[in-house]
DNA sequence: TGACTTATGCTCAGTCTGAGCTTAATGTGG
DNA sequence: CCACATTAAGCTCAGACTGAGCATAAGTCA
């Protein structure tokens, strides 16, 4: 221990920080993620060889000279590359694997990523554009809607597929490893149709996983792999943005059970049942409609307003309500206490 | 929207990454964090102006030519500049505030700095020394420890130094928002030793408020100023450590009440008051002695051994215990669900 | 042996949760 | 205009979980 550090600070090799932002909406109960497709976009960034064109974030370098806190410099990026301004910003977490960004820069800089969320309301997508749109997040991630009951995809792609990487391992105690991976991440083993296991804020553990199985496209492109079997079903994105994706997805679903975050998506007024439909669409499972009613009345995180609404489809029209700023003063951690509360 | 990055990526300013570590162990009921004390690792670690002499969390740069990912770099500077191997990592945070690196480096590169937190199980201080050696977090925050009660470095400092910081405010407007803060944070307003609206989670905000009401020494020194009033008291460190170590605080409190973590702080055998004591040491406040053993037993995360123990002090002697590992197969996300459960 | 200390078992009321039933208030098609 | 479909909203109920406290067991120390 105690060895001095071998380069020092001052001499460290220096390193490109790139800032991306998973602007998250929710639009007629789908949850949208904005996308940003296309090989312009790669090139004002500075990729050197986009001979790749896909979706990606919003993103761009951290200018240290510009920008006075990485989340000031993530948010000139938003505003430059998106026509939105969420309410909302928060850190995600920093990638810096080697390969992970895959021959899309030239090798001499070393990126580093930065991801955030931001949540924003956005009624409907805002000029439809082939360049930039709000896609839905399950075109990337399939497998983590369970709205509908358990994925068909689970069974048709990804069951088999990683029956095949467990099977391929070199010894007993790596398979063994790769079996409990498995278990842990899918809940596959026993029971066909069980939600029990399936920890919906594990979004992040199952794509590393798919991609450590080289299940999914980018796992083939950073490794420069060529595969005779299927991959995944699911849209793939440039660099590592669907990672980044995948752990908004997490932590997103993670924080509205403690957080009242979901208000950020929502529209200043909104009735009971347009609430349950976002938070369903994130959390990706259905809810009982009573109990989630009880909680949120309960929790005093909303508060009644007098007009009513109708519209939303015959039956009698629901109440609005809207979101009570004052519970962040009088309750320490108010979010909506959804354990696998079922509809 | 949609204007083409100013710099591109590729010709973006390079920076400069700094890892540290806030390693954590529990020894004798106290919660403890490595501490490299001195100039001399400052110098290592290549701070031009060492003019402070101080407290600091091992660290050292990312180099991106010997690093694979960041948390190997970070692995390495943990090796060679402490005696331990912890078996837990985990990112914090990512900060990038300019002026929170404090004319501590040579302003042509800017620093960016990742906090780790690291667990260990360590029984006693190796190897005493002056320059290496666990210390005590609640020195760094003393207002965190509740165990005994509201600290009364509450009453004493904080809310006379916050009160005079929310009657300085400019307008009317500020100053409510301040008292918002003030009141989120710390949940002062009415109730004495109202336990109630401290979230014992909140480390992070606490700190930062007091950063930015300019009551603890790295404000003072970051922005130049001098005070004629006392600071809060506490002992502050180098850059801006003492920030990490609070995220790691409030990471680690929260962390253990939905993930089995406490573990990584227990030797391999434990009796259920050593793990209460340890679990109380982090959260900083005492828990209900029956209650929480309900609670350890029905989680299935831990098994008896079948010896027993006796030497901590008189008394009819404990049941020792041993961690199930296989709770992670089991339950998605088991910890200790330890609402103020006071004792 | 008796006082003291810590471990461990058990009870009990209040709250929370999952699940379901019932009634209310609309719009729509015959 | 009425029967019906549809969504809202109020209510009930049993089981699980929680906070709190009492009681007993099994050691140590003087």
């Amino acid at each position: 221990m105690t060895a001095s550090p071998a380069s020092s600070m001052a001499h460290a090799p220096a390193v490109v920080i790139g800032l991306s932002a998973v602007v998250v909406a929710v639009q007629g109960h789908e949850p949208k993620v904005f996308i940003v497709r296309g090989a312009e976009h790669a090139l004002a960034a500075g990729v050197t060889s986009p001979n790749e064109d896909g979706d990606a974030l919003p993103f761009g370098p951290f200018d240290p000279l510009q920008h006075k806190t990485l989340e000031e410099g993530l948010r000139t990026w938003v505003r430059d590359q998106t026509p939105l301004s969420p309410g909302y910003f928060e850190q995600l977490y920093t990638f810096g694997n080697r390969g992970r960004y895959a021959g899309q820069l030239d090798e001499t800089k070393r990126v580093v990523s930065v991801g955030y969320l931001a949540l924003t309301h956005e009624k409907a997508t805002t000029e439809k554009s082939e360049r930039v749109f709000f896609g839905s997040w399950y075109d990337y991630f399939p497998w983590e809607d369970w709205r509908d009951g358990k994925p068909r995809i689970l069974q048709d792609a990804i069951e088999p597929g990683l029956k095949r990487w467990v099977a391929a391992a070199d010894n007993a105690e790596e398979k063994e490893h790769r079996r409990m991976r498995v278990q842990v991440c899918f809940g596959l083993t026993d029971a066909a149709d069980a939600f029990s296991a399936w920890d919906e804020e594990k979004v992040l553990e199952r794509y590393e996983l798919l991609y450590g199985a080289n299940l999914v496209y980018e796992a083939i492109r950073d490794k420069g792999m060529k595969v005779d079997y299927v991959l995944v079903p699911g849209r793939s994105m440039l660099y590592d943005h669907r990672r980044i994706l995948a752990t908004a997805m997490g932590r997103l679903r993670g924080k509205l059970k403690y957080r009242p975050v979901v208000f950020e998506l929502m529209p200043s007024e909104f009735t009971l049942l347009n609430l349950q439909k976002t938070v369903e669409a994130i959390v990706g499972h259905r809810l009982h409609k009573q109990n989630f009613r009880r909680l949120v009345e309960g929790s005093g995180m909303v508060e009644e307003v007098a007009g009513k609404k109708s519209a939303e489809a015959g039956g009698r029209p629901a109440a609005l309500f809207r979101f009570r700023r004052d519970v962040l003063l009088e309750r320490p951690a108010p979010g909506m206490k959804l354990s696998a509360n079922l509809g």
